[in-house]
DNA sequence: ATCACTGTACTATATCACTAATACACCCCT
DNA sequence: AGGGGTGTATTAGTGATATAGTACAGTGAT
């Protein structure tokens, strides 16, 4: 289906899928409960290393996104509530990554403002719906 | 004056710095012009190799956030305006990672646009002011 | 001219991240 | 019991990262 990966990239393989997948269940794509491929069908599709996905499949579990049970496969974790102590300071830390990025890109606190809300509008419109027609892999 | 850095965080000890000399130039702490520590003063005061900072410095001005002179020292760069169509695409991108974070957070999108307007206040308020007081590098 | 400061360049080396190859272990179905 | 699917472990090779030492080169002041 989707997910794609540049060896030549600079940016690591495992890093390249992991943003990916990430990606994948945040805007919908991948919902609670779905299978992921497996190891070895995913490596084989993207001519990489089994153990490369499987890196990717673990730190994934670590992070609580998805769920592996040797001999059945992998699937989307339900989402759980974080800490919210732990919650504010992440939050405050990727909105702060925000502001050096748009500084250093020289964008207007104005434009910023309306790119953002246009974002999360249409953030909040993919969960909303299925989602098959998607380009993101693409 | 600010600046630390850990050996043992995993992150290389160069990306550490040089995100903390972004963070800086952006926050308004180091201004245009500003000179920065020189390459052998920063790195006897973090512990650390004079190539190490060397090479923070330099990707800085690959960046073009810093510019140096042999024998003068370093400096933090005039801003530049980047172009319109790659401005346009990285900030979308660093839109798009913001809401992946978000909703691994379960962050709500009320509680994620209070935050964003808020960081966005605070950041202008930032720039605006000569900000001697600020706690970033503790 | 000399000195004391700046950035820059090379070489060598140790360590660790990343990827790969191969083999192992578990689960389900028939 | 066996086969074919799954995740997992072990080992190893390659390259990036960081350290260290040493030397070079430009700038401004004395």
């Amino acid at each position: 289906m989707w997910y794609y990966v540049d060896p030549h990239s600079g940016v690591p393989i495992y890093v390249q899928l992991k943003e990916q997948v990430k990606k994948a269940v945040a805007s919908g794509l991948l919902k609670e409960g779905e299978q992921l491929p497996s190891v070895r069908e995913l490596a084989l599709r993207l001519t990489i290393n089994p153990n490369t996905v499987y890196k990717v499949y673990q730190e994934l579990e670590r992070e609580g996104i998805i769920e592996t049970a040797r001999g059945l496969g992998t699937f989307v974790a339900l989402k759980k509530q974080k800490d919210a102590a732990l919650q504010e300071a992440a939050l405050d830390r990727a909105l702060e990554n925000l502001m050096v990025e748009a500084y250093q890109l020289s964008v207007d606190s104005k434009t910023l403002k309306e790119q953002f809300l246009k974002k999360l509008a249409n953030w909040k419109e993919r969960l909303r719906k299925g989602d098959e027609d998607n380009d993101m892999g693409n």
